[in-house]
DNA sequence: CATTTTATGGTTGAATTCAGTCGGATTTAT
DNA sequence: ATAAATCCGACTGAATTCAACCATAAAATG
C-alpha cells in the first residue's frame, strides 16, 4: 500500500469533523437529528460517534452525544455539599431582593455570590465583576451592562486579581457592592487569598453600599488575611443558624441584618425518609 | 387553603433544585444518575424533570436531562454555516502548530481565534485575551497562565472592550498575537466595530510577532474600519482558496503565509454521494 | 377526627435505541 | 480484469427507556 485510500479517508474525516462541529455548537445533540442533518445512515452516525468517543472529543448517551471537548469546569464550583447549598441559595434569594433595578453592582467571586448573580440574570442593571462564572452569566444578556474587571485569573476559582483589577476598581463608583467572606469574627472580614483581599478592599472603597452574602457557619472563624472591619459594611445577609449574640454584634457594628429561613439541613441533604409517627 | 402545604413544597423546591444544581454542574446527567444520587424513584426524578423543562431550565433527551438555563450560548458562535467551519478548523490548526510551547500568547476574540484557542488548552503556555469565550477555555488549566483584559464586554461577541482595555494592553508585551480580521484589502485590515479596531491596534503594538488567521473570503474584502496596514503582519494563515494575486501581494508585504488545504467545499457542504464513473 | 389534596413509588405495555451481522458498492492493488 | 479491502446502508433480536396508571402515605383542612 503506497498511497493509501486516500478520497475515502479524507471522506471520512471530513464527514467526522463536520459532526464534531455539530455537536459542538449544540453542546448536545440527538442520534436521530445528526441522522437527519448529516443525510447519512444511523448505522455511520453511529460508528462515527464511537470513533469520536474513543478519541475524547465527545461522549455518548443513549439517544444521543454530549460534546467534551472544551468547557472545562472550575474545581471550586463542582465540589460542594448540598447542605450549605440549600442556605446559599436562600440567602442569595434575600440578596436579589435588596438589589433595586438601575443599580450598578460590583459582584465578588464566590459560589454564594454566584448564586445571588443567577438571580439577577435577565434584570435591568449594570453589573460589573472579576469572576469569570459570574461574567458568563450576563455576557450574551442585553438588558445587563456588563463590565469584567482585567487581570491574572485565578485557575481555581476563576476570579480576577492583581494590580490591575485593583487599579481599574479605584476609578469606578457603584451603588452597590455584594461582597463574600471566607470567615467574619469581631475584627471584621476574613478572606482566603492575599491578593484577592486587596481587591476586596478596592471594591469596598468603590461601593455606596456593601452587602456582605454568608451562611451562619462563617461567623467567628477567621481566616488568612483581613480585608475589612464590621464598620464598612452596610447590611450583612446571613441564615437563621445566626446566633443571638452575633445578632447583636452586627446591630451594634451599625449594620442592618436580613435573616432567611433556610429548611433544615437534614431534610435537604438525604430527603427527608416519610416520617413515622403513631397513630 | 390559608396557609398552604408549605411543609411538602419546601420539599419539593429543595429537591427539584438541588436536581438542577447537579444538572447545571454537569451540563448533562443521565436519569439513572440523578435516580441514585437524589435518592428517589425513578418517578419522582421524572416528573421533576418534567416540570423543570416546562420551566425552561432543562432539556429532556433520551436517558437523561441538558441543562438550558445558564450559560447562554453567544448569537456570534451558533449561526454558523458548516461551509467555512471547515476552513476555519484547517486553519487554527495551521496557526496552533506556528505557536511554540513556552510563548505569550495574545488571542484575540472571534470564531477563527476561538478555534485557535482550543487547539492550544493544555500546552504550556501564557495566554492573554480579551475573549470571554477563550478565556473560559483556560480558565481551569494549570498548565497555562491566563491573563484576561478588562473593560466593558459586547454582549454580542463577548469581548472586552474599551479604554481600559487598551491601557492595560499598552503596559504588556507578548510574543505572538493571534488577530482575526472581518476583511483584508490592499490597505490592510479591516474590523466591522470602531471600538474593536482600537483595541487591535493595541495588541499590534503589544506583541513581537502577530499572526492574521483569515480564512480565503476574507481577502479582497473591506469592512467598517481600517485596522493597519499589511506591513504589520508578520504571518498570514489561510486556505487555499487564496487568489495567487494575493499570494503575491502578501510576499510583497513582507509577511509568510501559511496556506492549509481544506476539502472541497461541495463536499463538506452535502457530503460527496458516491461519485459516479463511466465504465 | 374524617376528608381532601398532594406527593411518592412501583408496575406494565409500548416505543425507542443499541450492538452486531450481512450484503452491496466502490476504490485500490495485483 | 480480478481479487482484496474498506465503507456504507439495512435488518434483527435484545436491552433500555418512556409515559401512564394505580395504590399508598403524609400533610393540610374543617
Amino acid at each position: 500500500m503506497r498511497s493509501g485510500h486516500a478520497v475515502k479517508a479524507v471522506q471520512n474525516h471530513e464527514r467526522r469533523s463536520r459532526l464534531l462541529d455539530l455537536i459542538r455548537i449544540r453542546g448536545f445533540a440527538a442520534l436521530e437529528e445528526l441522522v437527519r442533518e448529516l443525510g447519512v445512515s444511523e448505522s455511520t452516525v453511529r460508528r462515527d460517534l464511537d470513533a469520536l468517543e474513543e478519541q475524547g472529543s465527545a461522549k455518548r448517551t443513549h439517544g444521543g452525544v454530549l460534546y467534551s471537548g472544551g468547557m472545562p469546569r472550575l474545581a471550586e464550583f463542582d465540589e460542594r455539599q448540598p447542605a450549605n447549598w440549600a442556605a446559599k441559595r436562600a440567602i442569595a434569594a434575600k440578596a436579589a431582593e435588596v438589589i433595586n433595578d438601575g443599580e450598578t453592582v460590583l459582584l465578588d467571586g464566590g459560589t454564594t455570590t454566584y448564586e445571588v448573580a443567577r438571580l439577577l440574570v435577565g434584570r435591568s442593571l449594570q453589573v460589573v465583576t472579576n469572576s469569570l462564572p459570574v461574567a458568563n452569566l450576563f455576557a450574551s444578556e442585553a438588558r445587563t451592562d456588563l463590565v469584567l474587571l482585567g487581570g491574572y485569573v485565578s485557575p481555581r476559582t476563576g476570579v480576577c486579581l492583581g494590580p490591575y483589577a485593583n487599579e481599574l476598581l479605584g476609578r469606578l463608583h457603584v451603588t452597590t457592592t455584594v461582597l463574600s467572606a471566607a470567615g467574619i469574627s469581631e475584627e471584621g472580614l476574613f478572606n482566603a487569598h492575599l491578593l484577592l483581599a486587596e481587591t476586596e478592599q478596592a471594591m469596598l472603597k468603590a461601593a455606596g453600599r456593601v452587602i456582605v452574602v454568608a451562611d451562619s457557619s462563617k461567623f467567628g472563624r477567621k481566616s488568612l488575611t483581613l480585608v475589612s472591619g464590621l464598620s464598612s459594611i452596610n447590611v450583612f445577609v446571613s441564615d437563621d443558624g445566626l446566633s443571638p449574640a452575633w445578632r447583636d454584634a452586627i446591630a451594634k457594628a451599625g449594620a442592618q441584618l436580613v435573616i432567611t429561613r433556610v429548611p433544615d439541613a437534614d431534610d435537604a441533604a438525604h430527603g427527608v425518609p416519610h416520617r413515622t409517627r403513631p397513630a
